[in-house]
DNA sequence: ACCTGAACACCGTTCAAGT
DNA sequence: ACCTGAACACCGTTCAAGT
């Protein structure tokens, strides 16, 4: 049922995802749903438990803190591009899945060794998380939240609008038309923006206080 | 009736704003709406547009490039604080507002002065208005998906919950309960926010090939 | 243990009609 | 130019009842 409903937010849009339409699907009434789920945001919740629960973490300890950084945000970037369109019902659920918390666990453990601040750790944390979400909801012409038979369609038309913008007005934009509603290559479109937030978590660490932990 | 929904999605939540309860604060039948928005898209469409209506940007040109990014990045942000509840809107937005597409224009055109190729300064582009989003939607202890009424009490919850995990394993968890839920200060973590984002796109510029152009 | 039927309070939207 | 009434096809959810 959950692995359904996953599906359907894929295949139309989370928006298509509703009780009644779940049970339709299955041949039986919306209020048999009731029996296996307490209402529609505990559907919702168990969705975005999946992701969590479809992460490899055993492997993780005893590494580099950046390297365990970087399998983070790899292995959270790739459990969320199996359902791309219920990705953002993963913020929400980190802390209340059980692996979500161990990830997180090891996360903050991590950054806490690399010389962080408990504050600094939880931002680099939650930037993690949203990264990966942003990532992951945002791939340029994905269009989520049309269904999957429209998305060609509502593609052209965007990049139709662009082209059709005055070009002595916006140069720039008409050029860059393509690469800000498309990917070319979904595969350096993840690995650029992980690259992206680690150089970031890099920068912060150069201003840190070596060889004493932060306060 | 936008500036009345962008106030109840932050009094109550974005969920709360439908063409019937608009209409019955206006007390009108809800067909009345109909007369004055095509239908509930065009009402959230109307909604993202917005923020874009209050970003000033006729002051940026003529600035150095990272100086601009820095500006464009903070604008958006305290735009989008006016009404957290509906920062989301925002991103599908931007290149249907007019001074959206200025806005993106003007930020393509100093990426591409700076050395990045259009592939890149359209990454980058995109990166800043995913990060204001993301930094105003995930304010920690905003807690935007719930009425205002009952914001503490759900940030009280998730708390001891956090509070409640064994001590043996989620110690790091445990000390970083407060700093992941909630924020000390909200200028402070904006600010931070600007600082990384900034810093990432920093660490790309140096890996261009300095001198010319990147393709 | 699992499902149904009837009912209620909500949604967005159309269309013809009113002033 | 602006609003209403009636109607339709959707929602989530409760509660008592069935097997």
């Amino acid at each position: 049922m959950i692995e359904r409903a996953l599906q359907l937010a894929d295949a139309e849009s989370l928006a298509a995802v509703s009780i009644r339409r779940l049970a339709s699907d299955f041949h039986v009434t919306p209020m048999a749903l009731y029996w296996h789920v307490k209402n529609k945001d505990e559907l919702l919740a168990a969705m975005g438990d999946d992701f969590y629960d479809h992460i490899e973490i055993s492997d993780l300890a005893g590494r580099d803190w950046f390297e365990v950084l970087r399998l983070v945000v790899e292995r959270l970037v790739s459990s969320l591009r199996r359902h791309p369109a219920s990705a953002g019902l993963a913020v929400a659920r980190i802390l209340h899945s059980e692996r979500g918390q161990v990830l997180t666990e090891l996360t903050l453990s991590v950054l806490r060794d690399a010389g962080f601040s408990v504050g600094r750790s939880a931002d680099v944390a939650r930037t993690a998380l949203h990264t990966a979400v942003t990532l992951v909801a945002g791939l340029p012409g994905a269009e989520l939240d049309v269904p999957a038979d429209e998305r060609d369609a509502a593609l052209a038309r965007k990049r139709a609008e662009i082209a059709a913008l005055p070009a002595d007005r916006f140069p720039c934009l008409r050029v860059s038309g393509d690469a800000l509603t498309g990917c070319e290559d979904a595969e350096d479109y993840f690995e650029a923006g992980t690259e992206f937030f680690l150089a970031g978590v890099q920068a912060m660490q150069r201003r840190l206080p070596s060889g004493v932990d932060a306060p």
